[in-house]
DNA sequence: AGCACGCCGACT
DNA sequence: GTCGGCGTGCTC
């Protein structure tokens, strides 16, 4: 019988077999869509393989073929596949990954089994909930009182983005708005900001000597007849990193090769849009989230067709449809949004990695801070470091100094966190009529809540980690892991004492604290409390227009463009990030700090950088000092070798082992993702020691002591968990389960 | 994941 | 009497 093996977008990990009718024959072919009867349901799925063979005992046959040209080329749909292996993922979900939005008359043809795509592509208009400043008389329960506190939290968003969190959001949004807790409204969808106005072409600048060593040697490796290869490009910014990817495309071209160029979330910005566009006009895909699903298509056509051949976007353009894919290219590759949390976990970096490799391609990693990840590559061999040392425009690096809070006392505020040294200096600032920005990794007012009488702390119910005292809308205590919400409660729930004291500092309170401190200065916060999604940048121009003196703010204060009349940068607790309980803190307090440091001072005025520490002899804060970007790499290779931790450890799994192999397939795959988080966590705490954070169900409880471990879940994952149980548990006696230590990934493995 | 089937509690 | 909650099992 002619079978089809098709993967339908079910979280299961193998493929269906169907019947081919003769009359679809000419037309089934390996990455074409096919439309199958699965159950009572109508699915589109992608044909993984046909040929002749042994049917099932139950066969269906195709209802139809979606495409004429398979959807999947067979580079990409064969990346696909290693991708669903290496990640124990569903072979049918990762397909969808690469799928485009479906056709209004094919989304016809399906009735109404594919809502969600006709519900996409008619949306022109959104509706939107927002909150209003009017609190609750009394605290609202179940799915009402969460979406209050989630609207509270993000700010004005869509009402079908709500609707994709909880079942009855439209209900509990009509009663909220009765309430007059919020409002509704409509806006446009946003159109593309990025092809508002036509781009300027510009001419290509000269080489410095290293970029065109750089360019050489990418060419060189396009060229190859057996091309390929990893670089992993280093250079600080405004050392001309940009420039060495554009030539590259323009190499990739002369082969007939198409690229695909990989930003960090927050990167995706007009600017660095435009730079492309004035080297290659509109040629390029432009792939984010603002896309409508219409214009999304488009793209994914044009890609597929050959008619443009540079796609650029963030972690998702991994998998466009570039056709003759020769060269990718991951920019600020240490970015940790280039990693995929939620739905199918995964790394965008490596994966880049395995689809240049298999491409025959060529993948350039870039970074002013390299990865350890990328770092060990290089050094293993695995790839090429290609350093860029030179910054085309010269600029003096800022004189980093470090106040050690051991010894220093506080200033005039009496807070430690402002001490002397940096009081006096956002005195100097002031009045040199300069601006300063001040970064403080925690929101909110306070971090936590302590009664004096007993020591216990407030924590949320169901995550058990401390509640953040918010002092606007109205005194409530937040969890910063699942947004859970309360008023601040009069006595302590332990023992009744009302002695509740507010611990820590966050930039709720440093705001208000300097905003007292210095009365004539325009103090500004930047934070997610205040700042949702376009907001950033009316604040980042405030900022350039100088209508603030003093910004604190969180991680976003970081990412901001071009602030140059920023003259003094204060990290008020580098410690905070070094405490993260996560084995990669060192590393992403490195970039933090490295990064901060770079928003101090532009051109001729020279920064100043005062990071506030108790720890002045951590590495990452030495080597911040130093700008030692090779130094930190060094030392810090050498402790994740020591402890075990990636990039030297194996990829871990929790061992399944069962006589009958298809189960033991089948509850290795269901337990991938809580693997992976139990990974996580079991490489900060040590194997087998794994955080309970989440709301957890009662079979949890018989799986961790059964497992010997706890295990972090966030709620999406806790069908699966439960599914998980029963499985293990109906093969009771018969199942041998070891716990490997399970860590993070190893790109070196992949090649 | 959906979706059907099925079995118990509070409403017209 | 039935509407609707979610536990259980299945999908070529």
């Amino acid at each position: 019988m002619l079978l089809a093996h098709v993967a339908l977008p079910v979280p299961m990990a193998h493929t269906f077999s169907y019947e081919i009718p003769a009359r679809l024959a000419g037309r089934t072919r390996q990455g074409a869509r096919v439309l199958c009867s699965f159950g009572s349901r109508r699915l589109v799925g992608v044909v993984v393989t046909a040929g002749e063979g042994e049917p099932p005992p139950k066969v269906k046959a195709l209802l139809d073929v979606l495409d004429d040209e398979p959807a999947l080329t067979d580079e990409l749909l064969a990346f696909l596949r290693d991708l669903s292996a290496y990640y124990l993922a569903p072979i049918g979900e990762v397909m969808r990954l690469a799928l485009p939005p479906i056709e209004r008359a094919v989304a016809r043809a399906l009735e109404d089994s594919l809502f969600e795509t006709k519900k996409g592509i008619s949306a022109r208009r959104v509706q939107t909930v927002a909150p209003t400043e009017k609190l609750e008389e009394s605290a609202l329960g179940g799915q009402a009182g969460a979406i209050l506190a989630h609207v509270r939290a993000v700010g004005e968003t869509s009402l079908v983005d709500l609707e994709g969190r909880w079942k009855s959001a439209r209900a509990a949004v009509k009663k909220l708005t009765q309430l007059g807790l919020v409002t509704t409204g409509s806006r446009e969808v946003q159109a593309d900001s990025f092809f508002a106005a036509p781009a300027p072409r510009d001419s290509p600048p000269e080489l410095t000597p290293p970029q065109a060593i750089a360019v050489e040697a990418i060419a060189t490796a396009l060229a190859a007849p057996s091309s390929g290869g990893t670089f992993a490009l280093h250079g600080v910014t405004g050392s001309g990193k940009t420039e060495v990817y554009l030539r590259a495309i323009v190499a990739a071209r002369q082969q007939k090769k198409g690229s695909i160029v990989l930003v960090p979330e927050i990167a995706l910005t007009p600017q660095l849009v435009s730079r492309f566009r004035a080297r290659f006009g509109d040629d390029v895909a432009v792939l984010h989230s603002g896309l409508l699903p219409r214009e999304r298509l488009v793209m994914w056509k044009r890609l597929r067709a050959g008619e443009l051949d540079v796609a650029i976007g963030a972690r998702s353009a991994l998998f466009a449809p570039v056709r003759n894919l020769g060269l990718i290219v991951v920019d600020e590759e240490h970015d940790p949004s280039f990693k995929q949390e939620e739905g199918i976990r995964y790394h965008a970096r490596d994966m880049a990695i395995l689809r240049a490799h298999r491409a025959a391609g060529v993948c350039i990693l870039g970074s002013a801070t390299p990865s350890l990840e990328t770092e060990h590559l290089s050094r293993s061999g695995k790839a090429t470091k290609l350093v860029l040392p030179d910054r085309a425009r010269a600029q003096p690096m800022p004189a980093v100094e470090i106040v050690d809070l051991r010894r220093m006392g506080p200033g005039p505020t009496g807070d430690k966190r402002i001490s002397l040294p940096l009081h006096r200096a956002l005195e100097k600032t002031l009045a040199a009529r300069e601006q300063a920005i001040l970064f403080l990794n925690r929101r909110g007012f306070s971090p936590a809540v302590r009664c004096e009488a007993c020591g216990e702390l407030c924590s949320c119910p169901s995550c058990s980690v401390a509640l953040t005292f918010h002092k606007r809308h109205g005194e409530r205590l937040r969890c910063h892991y699942c947004d859970f919400e309360t008023l601040l409660p009069d006595n302590c729930v332990k023992c009744k004492s009302p002695a509740l004291a507010l611990e820590g500092l966050g930039t709720e309170k440093l705001e208000e604290t300097l905003a007292t401190a210095f009365p004539e200065a325009k103090v500004a916060r930047l934070d997610r409390d205040v700042a949702s999604g376009r907001t950033v940048d009316a604040v980042l121009g405030r900022m350039r227009a100088r209508e603030i003196d003093i910004l604190v703010g969180t991680q976003m204060v970081t990412k901001g463009h071009d602030l140059p009349h920023v003259t003094l940068v204060g990290v008020i607790n580098a410690d905070a990030a070094l405490s993260l309980p996560d084995f990669r803190a060192a590393e992403r307090a490195f970039h933090l700090l490295v990064q901060v440091a770079g928003r101090a001072g532009r051109g001729d005025v020279p920064g100043r950088v005062l990071i506030q520490t108790y720890t002045p002899e951590h590495p990452a804060i030495v080597h911040a000092l130093r700008h030692d970007v090779n130094a930190f790499l060094e030392r810090e290779l050498v402790d994740r070798r020591e402890l075990g931790y990636p990039p030297f450890s194996r990829v871990g799994l929790i061992r399944v082992d069962h006589p009958d192999e298809a189960t033991a397939r089948e509850a290795c795959a269901m337990l991938a993702n809580v693997a992976r988080e139990a990974a996580e966590a079991a490489s900060r705490e040590g194997p087998g020691r794994v955080a309970i954070l989440g709301p957890a169900p009662a079979p949890l409880a018989r799986l961790r002591q059964r497992f010997r471990f706890r295990v972090m879940l966030r709620s999406s994952d806790r069908a699966m968990l439960r599914r998980t149980l029963l499985a293990v548990e109906r093969a009771r006696g018969q199942v041998e389960r070891t716990v490997r230590t399970a860590i993070d990934i190893d790109p070196v493995q992949l090649l």
